[in-house]
DNA sequence: GTAGTTTAGTGAACACTGTTCACTTTTCGA
DNA sequence: TCGAAAAGTGAACAGTGTTCACTAAACTAC
């Protein structure tokens, strides 16, 4: 296996490259539709014309190809969220727009975002080694969505719109936990867009729009303006 | 297989019963540790001393099997999130610690609070049979939790404590989503309960305090800025 | 151009998995 | 006591991820 200088200069490298490519193309085709249930080997190696022990030729394990698609989904995800909070608009509608588009990104690609939060951590109760811990953490897509999230309320605390005594840290991640559970539950409860009265076309969207407002509301600084129905129309 | 009449009344029927226990507890056992992963039919076999087809005479699937834990795990989840609900205390410490129960009781059993939401359900666009469906739903556990919170939501509008303005159901939708995001990212991202500064050894019921606190204040009855009043600077 | 060394690709096999089924053994009511 | 029903079993089926000895092709160095 060569690795020394970028790999797509040598016709062998791009021939790889291209290969490599076909297998995520299959791989994300079926994961998109089947999950990882759907996804095997022999069927993967079937639908690219190659034997199944070919595709160990490119990928570890099976777990390292579905990582690769779930980093992809999460990496498109960060875009489409940091691209929709840095906007030349209003704080508060591109805070808002930042949360819809995290659930709606999440719930468009159901496999792929349950996926990425399928490993169950073991707690180990050494939380000494934390800091080490926490600066790997950053470095991945989970830990930049947080950190996006850190900076959105600290923005609002700036701007004197988010309450100044939350700790910004627990602010995301309350944050983060709700878009998450809104994300779940759209994803994994049956009818769960429509467990309201009057639940119309775009219940998804207008639910999500209210749980934004809600949270919103709750990280307001006190004193505010006119009472107005925060309720999505 | 007899079905008529109260299975544990004759001595076939208790000794049925019995193994059948046996199962479901080494079962329970394996998979309060391990998860679904870890758990299979020749190993159950041998750690209850049968042969693996011999649990094909008391459950018709593995599904089936794991179907039973998490709906006990479930009852239980709820029970214990009732009893904190209906304590003599004031409306909102009891509405407080129903949040922290469900996520402390979801997060102390991770396989099975994450087994009990890892079916994908496909969205069919038919809207229309939606009452049918969403009676069935409510006599689910999950339609169970959602309608204890609901109680709460319109018992705090009733108090005059939340805002009377908010629909029971979208609120109640926000709670739910809000906690069960909680508990995922507790049980699914390494060292959740330390992406704070200062953490100390209770972060964890710290946090659930801090976002029970946040989402009250967002259903509570007061004022609030519209969006639109407040400009990014 | 040829020799030697990586690389690509393969088929058979291993150790699993959930599940089925023909089969024996036990239990129990009539 | 007899016959039916249930309990329990071992072998097999079809499937899985993965490994490994092996061939065939491609690249490097002389």
């Amino acid at each position: 296996m060569q690795t020394d200088i970028p790999v797509d200069k040598t016709p062998a490298g791009r021939r790889r490259k291209r290969v490599r490519e076909s297998i995520i193309a299959a791989a994300e085709k079926v994961f998109a539709r089947e999950g990882e249930d759907g996804l095997s080997i022999r069927r993967l190696a079937e639908e690219i014309d190659y034997s199944p022990s070919a595709i160990y030729k490119y990928f570890e394990s099976k777990e390292e190809l579905i990582d690769e698609l779930k980093e992809a989904f999460f990496e498109r995800l960060m875009d489409r969220v940091d691209t929709s909070s840095s906007a030349d608009r209003p704080f508060l509608d591109r805070a808002r727009d930042c949360l819809i588009t995290y659930v709606e990104t999440a719930t468009h690609r159901p496999y792929h975002y349950a996926a990425a939060f399928s490993s169950i951590q073991q707690k180990d109760e050494c939380a000494s080694l934390m800091p080490k811990d926490w600066e790997a953490f950053m470095t991945t897509n989970k830990g930049k969505a947080f950190s996006i999230l850190v900076d959105m309320v600290e923005e609002g605390q700036a701007l004197g719109v988010f309450d100044n005594a939350l700790e910004p840290a627990q602010a995301a991640k309350s944050l983060w936990a709700s878009l998450h559970g809104v994300a779940q539950l759209v994803i994994h409860v049956p009818h769960f867009e429509q467990l309201i009265p009057d639940a119309g076309k775009d219940s998804t969207t207008d639910f999500i729009t209210f749980h934004a407002n809600l949270l919103i509301r709750g990280l307001q600084a006190q004193p505010v303006a006119e009472a107005k129905d925060i309720q999505a129309g």
